[in-house]
DNA sequence: GTAAGTGCAAAGTGTTTGCATGGAA
DNA sequence: TTCCATGCAAACACTTTGCACTTAC
């Protein structure tokens, strides 16, 4: 994470843009925690901890983290967008519980393969996939096999 | 597609709802189309027919498409929906150019299985996935290297 | 000191909803 | 005749933007 910072305010700094309190919070509160983050969660958390930001702020400074390779932007079944801080080396999909939102990681070596050998066939240069697989959390199917 | 319709008007009468000419037409727009519509498309789509649907019909009967089985709807890149009509038994995922937005289907093997052993991996039930693989088409590619 | 960043509120975008009117069964 | 469907406009949820003030450099 350290490392991760560095690299943060180096793409500020090259650009020309300012190393703000606000911008380290923020870095700091998404790298701190694992989950797949909104801007509300983000927003929400920033106020526990008595350092309130302003919406926009939030938002413009998330695009940033996404445009420096730090950040991970997708939507995940939900209406909002998700930001994520990426792992080193770690490419990742996702498994979505309709039931209960719940986000689960899976890594698969079969996908990267699988991305590469389609591109080829139709000529596209593929620079990164989204895999959902979309359905239920076991607590939530046993709890369906309950109730029905 | 007459088989289609049929099943859509049998839907439509089990839950005691209508067959309205809206619907009929709508549903013709999306099967004559092969290609990825949003709900705006399909206005503009029914408006050039002479034939004016509101947007608040043109979303509530892709929404019924939807629960009917015969439609998907999905976000490929875009901010927007974009449904399709589904296609019988074939299964299909697509490459989005980020350049112009061009959507290509193609048709993977491996991700089914891929995607059933991830699902027994992590006790997940798994209704069905979205797998979009982003990239630059080979036409963009291609004008890009020139301008470079 | 100067340009970039922030907060606020207003504007955008895409989608959904409430309600009066119209139309299928 | 009865309800469901439609069209319109207003409401919605999330995100972006304009502008005056603040602050990093």
């Amino acid at each position: 994470m350290q490392r991760e910072k560095e690299q943060f305010v180096r793409f500020l700094r090259n650009r020309g843009q300012r190393v703000t309190a606000e911008r380290l919070v923020l870095f700091d509160e998404i790298y701190a925690q694992h989950s797949h983050l909104d801007a509300e969660a983000l927003l929400d958390a920033m106020k526990l901890k008595g350092r309130k930001i302003s919406r926009a702020t939030v938002y413009r400074n998330l695009d940033l983290l996404v445009e420096c390779g730090l950040v991970r932007k997708q939507r995940l079944g939900r209406d909002r967008f998700v930001y994520e801080h990426v792992h080193p080396g770690q490419r990742h999909d996702h498994l979505v519980c309709r039931q209960c939102g719940r986000i689960v990681e899976f890594v698969s070596a079969g996908i990267a393969a699988l991305q590469g050998e389609i591109c080829r066939a139709h000529g596209f240069d593929s620079q990164h996939h989204t895999l959902q697989i979309l359905g239920l959390c076991k607590d939530c199917s046993d709890s369906k096999g309950e109730n029905g």
